[in-house]
Formats: structure tokens, C-alpha cells, sequence
DNA sequence: TCGGTATTTCCATATATTTGGAACTACTGA
DNA sequence: TCAGTAGTTCCAAATATATGGAAATACCGA
């Protein structure tokens, strides 16, 4: 009998797209903003990043983060894991090569 | 001594970025919109359409789908041709092939 | 249990986008 | 020159988006 949801258990409380669900349009529209693309371009290489890691980087507030996340989020183009506190956020790679096949290179160059 | 443009001359009074200058933000901006994205598409296959043409093919005022395209057009998705009173709009399928690779592609699912 | 930390949510504000009718412009053919 | 047509521009209204400080939430370690 489980008492305590693990890590694995609460990452799932993030609410996330399927994978057949994923609208080119509303993609796109999260691609529009170039705060966003950078996101996604960041996370591109594979490595998942914290919040708090790409709000740094890009410069901005971490609420201001937090927003363009959470876009990029809904549109399903990343996913956001819960470890403690934190938030591995990565790109949704795989889903979207079987969704829009090269769309990734397209963003990232090849 | 040319005393009066011909066709062709008149066609580039309508102002398109060049290649080089096309942003890849921009373009996704342009893309998220369910409207744009669709004119993109119908225009993938290459033909030029009028721009009654496309208003009345997505039901839309002319005054709305003028405003589209003019959108598409600045962000150097398209190309816009003056014949007349009528305007040929045409996919800038080369140039953008040549800025992102694979781009069009995407769009129309290969 | 408590303090610290990461992130989200709330909120107000500023700005941008989308829409479509009406007026306007540009061109053609008679 | 004039009427008709294609398209654009003007304009106002509705809606959506982006920003960031402040408050709230969730979790950890001590």
C-alpha cells in the first residue's frame, strides 16, 4: 500500500499534451516568440534544463519564465518533470519527430 | 527611354524581404495563426492564387484576408505579383528552402 | 516543525493582434 | 472619360499576449 506518491508518481500531476493531440498551428504560435525559440533551441541539444537555468540565462524573471514555459508546455513541445522543488524541463523530441518530422532541424539548423 | 513601367516593374512596388533577411521567429509568428497557416499550405503545391481567391476559398472578408497576407508576406513567406488590379500570391518555396532547410516540408506533412 | 529555495500563480498594466465594414486606390475595358 | 472590379488602407472594437513584482505553493533539509 503506497502512504507517499514518489518522484516519478508527482511528475505526472504536470499536465502535458499527447502526442496526437499536438496542433501545428498552436506550435507554431508558441515558435513565434523569440524568447521561446530560444528556449527550444537551448534544449535542443538533449540536456534538460531547470527553470531557474533558463530564466538566468535568457536573463528574464523567473515569473516571466515560469509564463513562457508553461506555453511551450500546453503547445507540447517540452515537458517538465518534478524533482523536489525543481523542474527538469526538456524537449519533447521524440514526440514531435514522429508528430512533424524535421521540424526540430528546422529550428535548430540541422 | 521607358515612359511607362511595364508589369513587371510594377510588381516590385510591392515590398518583399530579401532571402538573407528572413528571421526564423518571425516566420513562426506568421505560421501560428490557423488562417496563415492555412493559406501556406494551400499555396505549398506551387500554384499562385489570387487574393479573392484565397478570401473566398477560407470564407473570409477580402479586407481580413488582405491583412493575412500582407502579414505572410512581410514575414517573406510569400511573394505577392501585381497583374492588373489582381495579385498573384505565391509561395517563396526556393527561398525558403534555401534560409531553413526542410521548413515547407513540415508544413505539409512532406 | 521551521526556514530556505524553486517555481507557480495572481494581478495589473502595457502592448499587440485580429476582425470586418467603409472608404479609398489602382487598373481595365468600353 | 467613366463604370466596374480587385485589392488595400483606415478605423474602431474586441480579444489576446507579454511583462514582472508580489504573494502563494511545494518541497527539502535541519
Amino acid at each position: 500500500m503506497v502512504l507517499m506518491p514518489d518522484l516519478a508518481d508527482r511528475a505526472e500531476k504536470i499536465p502535458h499534451p499527447p502526442t496526437s493531440a499536438l496542433d501545428l498551428a498552436t506550435i507554431m504560435r508558441a515558435l513565434g516568440d523569440p524568447v521561446r525559440l530560444e528556449i527550444v533551441r537551448l534544449l535542443a541539444d538533449g540536456r534538460p534544463r531547470l527553470c531557474g537555468e533558463l530564466s538566468s540565462t535568457l536573463a528574464i524573471p523567473t515569473s516571466t519564465g515560469s509564463y513562457h514555459l508553461r506555453l511551450l508546455r500546453e503547445a507540447g513541445l517540452t515537458r517538465s518533470r518534478a524533482h523536489g522543488t525543481q523542474r527538469y524541463v526538456s524537449l519533447r523530441g521524440d514526440d514531435l519527430e514522429e508528430r512533424f518530422p524535421g521540424l526540430v532541424a528546422v529550428l535548430t539548423g540541422s
